[in-house]
DNA sequence: AATCGCCATT
């Protein structure tokens, strides 16, 4: 159990969901944009206006008169007629539309939707510059959504704590949390427009998104202790950032809590619970939880399901994960795109591409949206299983369906390509993503830096670690680990130490795959004493030799005649419960074949193997 | 009467 955690800690942490800035520095801190909004702040210290008199006279029609708007084109087309009736709909009636495009993520539509409005002489309220702020925020264009600002004072209207609202949830989004903590305080010291509940639930999630519980919950219990209270929202929010981080039970205490002072969880709330102890592989507090929520009929969705399909995949369980989309069948609640995701997934990861293949195809007999993610998985599953002609085949299809590929899929098909050694189409493809506008990330360059460093293209890796270092891209020691193999592969003993030595100043710590690659590396050229030194050195600075390690100093020394040597070695892997793996056992016995053990040692010897 | 906040996948 405690290893099935361990690995679902490690997992966690190497996929970060809607983290999207935890741990990436803040780029904004200078910008001009802060000026724009320090001078918009004047609006928070000026005494709020009168009211203005609704307008609204008997000609206005209630919204349920108009048609369902589902898609932009009903937008587009509701909003013509509109600009076409006479007397004109009230500013209301376009607002309407302009949020229903806005909820469906179409924010450069509703932009253009605006600017015809201005056209046709049509006076924006405060609730269109708010609606049309939150557009620029969703497109990250910070910039715009302060000018909107300007608008406010030409139309002299009064921006509203939804204004500041969207603008601190605009900051977070850009990952500028200074800045949004800054407006957050001067609204409260202004005094006229205090934070709502929405505020601090958004500035709560901010920190959340960053993986700063300890500021959401500070921000919480500030809440507590004024007029505001948390609700639901904000409880569930931190509860949900404790269960990503697989802090189970303080999201339990927390929800303890919440419930103690009598607000109800929800649907949402249960699903992410049971999401942080599915992560830990608590299977049984997670129907524990379940049982708890269908008890206080709070009944679990396609979420709360798909939840329990993607963790039970992750474990290797699929075939329980295909029980849960029985059952979710059964309930009458449809499995949805993500749902056949994860368990695509699934069976990618136990190399089932074939059953994956199943499950694409019932997503489209079925009429299910495939996305991106779908054909990503796909491609993925039949790149790690080396049938990169597959891989291609769906690379082609998602274009035809219109469907962009982008860093994810660009970077399974480069390692595909590596994977089975045809290195220059990698990086043909590597070329072709950037010249498509997907840019290469860190995990790219990583796997085509071991692809080329397994094709001993070592100056061709050298120059684009350069480039990952002028792009300030993230490099880690896994970068450095492949780097410093390849170095030491190729007999470049000296460059490779170089790179070792300037770890500590490049604030990165050697781990234990860094020493058996140097210890191997030492050992290939010869340098056995210094291999032993270093690992003399890994335990001291608290990295304990593995395995693979031992293996490895054990290899080298036979190799290099040290017999006795490698036999104290075997004696010390053997009294830490390692043992040889296929390649040592091997030199070991031919060691013996030759009598060149001492006998006294052979009890240890066979111990080992 | 319209705008802002909470849950799932590569």
């Amino acid at each position: 159990m405690l290893k099935m955690m361990m690995r679902n800690i490690a997992a966690s942490s190497s996929y970060c969901t809607s983290r999207r800035w935890r741990g990436m520095p803040c780029l904004h801190s200078n910008s001009t944009v802060v000026v724009l909004a320090n001078d918009y702040f004047a609006f928070l210290h000026s005494q709020p206006s009168k009211p203005i008199k609704s307008t609204r006279t008997q000609l206005e029609q209630p919204v349920r008169n108009s048609p369902k708007i589902t898609t932009v084109e009903d937008a587009f087309n509701v909003f013509d007629r509109m600009l076409q009736m006479r007397p004109q709909p009230s500013v209301v009636r376009f607002n309407q539309i302009l949020g229903q495009v806005a909820k469906l993520k179409h924010y450069l539509a509703v932009i253009s939707l605006y600017n015809q409005m201005g056209a046709s002489g049509i006076r924006p309220d405060v609730c269109t510059l708010n609606i049309l702020i939150n557009c620029y925020c969703h497109l990250n264009q910070m910039g715009f959504s302060l000018s909107v600002l300007g608008k406010f004072f030409k139309l002299g209207l009064e921006p509203n704590v939804l204004t500041f609202t969207t603008l601190i949830n605009g900051f977070l989004l850009e990952n500028r949390v200074v800045q949004a903590v800054e407006l957050f305080n001067k609204m409260i010291k202004a005094g006229n427009c205090q934070p709502n509940v929405f505020t601090f639930s958004t500035l709560i999630k901010g920190f959340c998104m960053r993986g700063d519980n300890r500021a959401a919950i500070q921000l919480l219990r500030k809440m507590e202790e004024g007029v505001c209270k948390p609700n639901l929202v904000v409880y569930s929010t931190i509860i949900d950032s404790l269960c990503k981080d697989t802090l189970v039970d303080d999201a339990l205490n927390l929800f303890s809590e919440m419930m103690s002072k009598g607000i109800a969880p929800n649907v949402i709330t249960y699903t992410s619970l049971i999401h942080g102890v599915c992560k830990l592989g608590e299977w049984k507090e997670a129907t524990r939880l379940l049982n708890e929520m269908v008890s206080k009929n709070i009944f679990p969705n396609v979420f709360t399901f798909s939840v329990l399909v993607d963790t039970l995949c992750k474990e290797g369980m699929v075939v329980e994960a295909e029980c849960v989309v029985e059952m979710m069948i059964q309930r009458d609640i449809d499995p949805n795109t993500v749902t056949y995701n994860s368990l695509m997934d699934g069976y990618c990861l136990r190399g089932e591409i074939g059953e994956a293949q199943k499950v694409f195809e019932l997503m489209l007999s079925k009429g299910s949206v495939v996305n991106v993610v779908s054909y990503n998985t796909l491609i993925n599953g039949y790149c790690k299983n080396k049938k990169i002609d597959d891989a291609m085949m769906l690379f082609l299809d998602m274009s035809h369906k219109g469907l962009v590929p982008n860093t994810i899929t660009y970077t399974s098909l480069v390692g595909g390509f590596c994977k089975v050694g045809r290195i220059d189409d990698a990086q043909k493809f590597f070329f072709k993503m950037q010249a498509c506008g997907q840019l290469p990330n860190a995990q790219t360059y990583s796997i085509l830096l071991d692809g080329l460093c397994k094709n001993r293209q070592l100056s061709r890796a050298m120059q684009l670690f350069g480039e990952m270092e002028a792009k300030k891209l993230d490099i880690d020691i896994v970068i450095y680990n492949i780097l410093i193999e390849g170095l030491c592969i190729a007999g470049k003993i000296e460059s490779a130490r170089d790179l070792f030595c300037g770890l500590s100043s490049k604030g990165l710590r050697p781990n234990v795959r860094t020493y058996t690659i140097m210890i191997n590396g030492l050992c290939i050229g010869g340098l056995t004493s210094e291999a032993e030194n270093l690992l003399v050195e890994m335990e001291g600075k608290g990295c304990s030799p593995d395995g693979c390690t031992y293996n490895a100093i054990i290899r080298g020394l036979i190799s290099n005649k040290e017999t006795s040597r490698a036999m104290v070695l075997i004696q010390q892997m053997v009294e830490k419960g390692l043992s040889a793996d296929a390649s040592t056992t091997e030199l070991i016995v031919q060691l013996l074949s030759k009598d060149e053990v001492d006998p006294a040692l052979l009890p240890l010897i066979k111990e080992s193997l």
